[in-house]
RNA sequence: GGGUAGGUACCGAAGCGGUCAAACGGGGCAGACUGUAAAUCUGCUGGCUCAGCCUUCGAAGGUUCGAAUCCUUCCCUGCCCA
């Protein structure tokens, strides 16, 4: 057993901000396990690597013998949470949610220990509330209080619209802590607002306020913005290794920092060649998700790919041809078999147009191109997207 | 309820009777250069059976040889007033 400050250091790592630390120090001193919240909504089908980022540290509390309390937010995802938001989010139906939080339990305990985790489903006391408890839970909150927010503020500002149900959303996410009694919240940090509700309203009812444990916010592939689903910059905790591997190398060297730091916890070694130094982010963060046989498959496959650029050795999909065998025919074929990506057939003439495609090693030019296929093929979509033809 | 400003492609934003598939910026994609990095340069960015054709500018009607642009009704949003 770990002493109570080793305990405290290793909690407070890569945190962007804890409120306050000598709470959570206190809170730990008595002893007894704390119940540490972490509410996902379901708004999409899969995890990605930054809803990762808290899961993380949610298990390093289970590691110290506290409950892990999951809230799939299955009441909170029809509503849209508005953190960061410039826009309001699309509701969703009770089906998409219900089907959403499935896969969301099952990949949130690729990282979790399930026999240590409280599985709550916020739905579960938000649905039966009646219409009088929901204003008197409105009655705890000034419209003051609620507008302070930076989102709500700048869309104020730019004449933008937000919806009443929005101001909602953190009255309902700090009823949960409520519910659950929680000690320790964690959240990202565009949480912050939402995890101090939380607060008040657990002293409203009298009881003792949670820690506010805040993460960075991981930004997606493209560097910038955070990383989400709808913005197509993620990697999805289930996408096969050679994607996950894929996608990790194409990230910049600068992202490659804050990876490190955010999904290993531990820093870039400054001195390492870069690409040497992506490949080994890549493979840790595939064998966390897969294996490590996988992961080392991943890297060698990539390297044949890319690095010596041979494709004869190299794996990638295998397509059968379709009824079309003309070129356009069988680009949108193996894109839509091998990459369950649609293109239309404008895209794919660009494609080949602008010299991207090629059969061989070839470069396609002829747009009516009926090339005589056999097996073995191998063709470049894309950049990054080959097939070979079974 | 009254007044007023608006709704244009992935996003922001021009256009205000023909030369508009719609300027410009961002984003995205491709090519060159590379380490499938960044930066930079170039091109593309509605669809199709692609030198042509078809469907787009909140919706539906109308005027006109011709409408994103004018008229009518409707829907939606901001702001000010009540």
């Amino acid at each position: 057993m770990s002493s109570l400050s080793d305990q405290l250091e290793t909690l407070m790592h890569g945190t962007a901000q804890v409120l306050s630390e000598k709470e959570l120090l206190k809170k730990l001193e008595r002893g007894k396990p704390l119940r540490a919240k972490l509410g996902v909504d379901p708004t999409a089908p899969d995890l990605h690597l930054g809803h990762s980022v808290p899961l993380e540290k949610l298990r390093q509390f289970q590691e110290f013998g506290h409950t892990a309390v999951l809230i799939i937010g299955d009441f909170t995802a029809l509503i849209g949470d508005p953190s960061g938001r410039s826009k309001t989010r699309p509701q969703l139906t009770n089906e998409e949610v219900l089907e959403n939080a499935r896969t969301f339990t099952d990949q949130a305990f690729k990282i979790l220990d399930k026999d240590k985790t409280e599985l709550r489903f916020n739905g579960d006391w938000f649905k039966k509330m009646t219409f009088e408890e929901v204003i008197r839970l409105n009655a705890r909150v000034t419209m003051q209080q609620m507008l302070q927010r930076e989102d709500f503020k700048a869309r104020i500002a730019a004449d933008q619209e937000v919806r009443l149900h929005e101001i909602q959303y953190p009255i309902v996410q700090g009823w949960d802590s409520v519910m659950v009694k929680a000690d320790v919240e964690l959240g990202a940090t565009d949480q912050l607002f939402n995890i101090l509700v939380g607060r008040d309203m657990q002293k409203s009812e009298g009881m003792e306020q949670q820690v506010v444990m805040l993460m960075p916010i991981l930004e997606g592939l493209d560097g910038t913005q955070k990383m989400s689903k709808s913005l197509g910059n993620y990697i999805g905790v289930t996408e096969p290794a050679e994607e996950m591997f894929g996608k990790l190398m194409s990230i910049s060297d600068q992202l490659m920092g804050r990876y490190y730091t955010l999904l290993l916890g531990v820093e870039l070694d400054a001195t390492q060649h870069p690409m040497e130094a992506k490949k080994q982010l890549a493979e840790k963060v595939v064998t966390r998700f897969h294996s490590t046989a996988a992961a080392s498959a991943a890297r060698s496959n990539w390297e044949t790919k890319f690095s010596k650029r041979d494709h004869d050795a190299a794996d990638m999909p295998e397509i059968t041809l379709a009824e079309r065998r003309d070129i356009l025919g069988v680009l949108a074929h193996a894109y839509q078999t091998g990459f369950d990506s649609k293109r239309s057939g404008s895209d794919l003439r660009r494609l080949i147009q602008q010299g991207s495609v090629q059969l061989n090693g070839e470069k396609v030019t002829d747009l009516k191109m009926q090339p005589d296929w056999k097996s073995g093929d191998v063709l470049k979509l894309d950049k990054k997207r080959f097939v070979r033809l079974k």
